[in-house]
DNA sequence: ATCCAGATAATAATTTTTATCATTTGATTT
DNA sequence: AAATCAAATGATAAAAATTATTATCTGGAT
């Protein structure tokens, strides 16, 4: 499964699901649920979720922001903005910020 | 729906449903769910997906950012961040950018 | 009052995700 | 190599979430 997440990059229960069948043709999608959930809860992989779409998981690596195709559906990582100024109301203790940018990838404009 | 909405901020279909059976005892689940959709199809509320929790909605109103307490689950709309600099690979075009932001909220420090 | 389009309730059907549990696997010990 | 045993898997059921269907209801236009 991680070999299919560093590939695809960014694949959702489905993608894993019909690519792993490939190797393990008995494996059961609940397997595949499993070991989503173990390792989300180990910290290994993250879950992407995206309005109107299904949830994407990727190999947690270090911290970036995602672009969104909203034509071709494909998420690439770019690198997290280099200035990012907000202001929280009193009291608030900011621990992560993450981005998310849609729009056209080269592909599709 | 729009009302209860407006009062909570930020309510879940469970909120939503709940809320509104006390004025409209009778109203299916189905009702509630196709309303949302209507509703968002018509850009008149928009979905906030949040990591492990169910999806949110909101009035559509003036861009802004979303601040999520993940000690008592409640989400504060902050202003935009003021600099927002990130670069993206040559042909691609940004139409939006959502900001998350997660950590504690006043309350719960 | 009648007609009609659209909304609703009730329910069924789908889809998505999780739980259960008997079986299998594979590593470890004997 | 056989026995042991914990952990993982597959099959299935169950639960949760969402959508589709359809008969009924509602409220305005005729």
């Amino acid at each position: 499964m991680l070999k299919i997440l560093e590939e695809r990059g960014h694949a959702d229960i489905d993608h894993i699901y019909n690519e792993i069948k490939r190797d393990f043709v008995s494996i059961s999608l609940a397997t595949v649920y499993k070991n989503i959930n173990t390792m989300l809860d180990a910290g290994l992989i993250e879950e992407i979720k995206i309005p109107k779409k299904k949830s994407r998981f990727e190999i947690k690596k270090s911290k970036h922001s995602h672009f969104i195709c909203e034509k071709c559906g494909e998420i690439y990582d770019i690198d997290v903005p280099k200035k990012l100024d907000f202001e929280l109301p009193p009291g608030f203790e900011p621990k992560e910020a993450s981005v998310m940018i849609t729009g056209l990838c080269s592909n599709c404009k």
